[in-house]
DNA sequence: CGAGCTGTTGACATTGCTCAAATTTCGTGG
DNA sequence: CCACGAAATTTGAGCAATGTCAACAGCTCG
């Protein structure tokens, strides 16, 4: 709710209370919507503020919202009925999820830090579509690219070692998403855990892949959260690329 | 090429030379296509067909032809530079490929057994959006399920064993696509080797896995490819669903 | 009939997991 | 600002699941 309300998230972002102001909008759907009519826009979305750790919705729930994040990170993922978790993907503000895929999610979402929400009922998106074909357009290129990158990912989870798991996932990190440089400083903001679930390995291999690749001079660590890339060309011939 | 030729396929399936008595249009996006408005998807489509085991493209080549299977099965897949192989998915008539994600495509694509494909060039494809504004939505919707089942894939990937990943394969093998009921025949064409390149295992340890579900009495193989589930229930409690 | 796949089985090696414990970091309240 | 407890991270030791290498059997197709 907090309709308007400054974010709280400790990450720096801030929803603006119209879309307009809104500090992500060139990396979301909404920028499908010409920037004169965002107006239309406002008209149909809330807003909603999560505390770190929240859930936002689960898999299985009844599908019907959708939301778009402007402040915060977010961690989605599946269980199985023994609680062992795959995470799926970390989403950034800008970033779109809840698309339903019969009625109901197909995975859960968590905040990881404090997060702010921009909310559409699915009925309110339809008329954003008719209204805007180009939205449909943009969604249609987002889903194709997010599938992209789930290939990509069962291509680690399936066929990549340890190592080139965790390096390919270190550079993934730190690729600039315009052109295709890398940023050597790395933030890894999640837990080892968060990492582990997400590479499909236990946080101890994790960790001790961390320690290895310090040893051979691969990586730095500054602090358990931030990695420094000194050779990325070498890392990236290891990790088979990303 | 072979415009209007029947499938040569050894699997049934024949495309039709006009839309309109195409036998997989109910499952491929030319549903979206009004029934009378086919000759405007005729007008539009080519046709290939292509022997068993051609490359339909590669991962990379520039993107701009996407294609219908009419008949025939396909393989998605993505390599490592030292040719370790992740197949992404086994696709079946009706099914759609080739939505490239910045101009390359994303992944590679192979016939399985002798293939007939609908083909459309990108620009084609837009002409029909934008005259079947349906399509693109129904385009949405498909992107969503393989999106959906991509994160499915992932958590097998990333997190059951090889019990588990066999198991989870023969149960979506079995499963009708309408209700969600179970086939306890299932079919399994492809070879060891893409199964194992499918579920991140090695050919040997799907070949020990199959003969210890058989001794356990879980499944019964009356030949390599094709597969019996005596007690679904039971299977489903193992694999943790799928 | 023979070459070449495909599938199965065996023996052994190795990666990554499990269980356990020490250490460091972080958030909170005083 | 400091102290304390909880959580996160790291490290160690042993082990199990799966991979590797090798041999062989069964089928298919020319």
């Amino acid at each position: 709710m907090n309709r308007g309300a400054p974010a709280k998230a400790g990450h720096g972002g801030s929803h603006a209370s119209a879309c307009d102001q809104c500090t992500v909008r060139h990396r979301a759907i909404c920028s499908a919507v010409d920037f004169d009519h965002t107006a239309d826009l406002d008209a149909l979305v809330g807003h909603r503020d999560l505390a770190a750790g929240r859930s936002i919705f689960e898999e299985g729930d009844d599908g019907g919202t959708v939301f778009n994040i402007s402040a915060g990170e977010v961690r989605l993922y599946k269980l199985l009925p023994d609680g062992r978790r795959q995470i799926t993907g970390f989403l950034r503000p800008g970033d779109f999820l809840g698309l339903s895929s019969h009625g109901a999610y197909a995975y859960s979402a968590e905040a990881m830090t404090n997060v702010s929400l921009c909310v559409f009922r699915i009925g309110d998106l339809e008329k954003l579509f008719d209204a805007f074909p180009k939205v449909r357009n943009r969604m249609l290129e987002k889903a194709n690219d997010e599938l992209a990158v789930a290939q990509e990912q069962m291509l680690l989870l399936g066929r990549k070692t340890a190592r080139e798991k965790v390096l390919s996932f270190l550079l993934r990190r730190g690729r600039h998403e315009d052109d295709d440089g890398y940023n050597p400083e790395v933030s890894v903001p999640m837990t080892r855990s968060d990492i582990a679930d997400y590479l499909g390995l236990t946080v101890e291999t994790v960790s001790r892949t961390f320690t290895a690749l310090r040893e051979e001079g691969l990586i730095e660590t500054p602090s358990a959260h931030s990695v420094f890339l000194p050779n990325i060309k070498r890392i990236k011939d290891i990790a088979g690329a990303f």
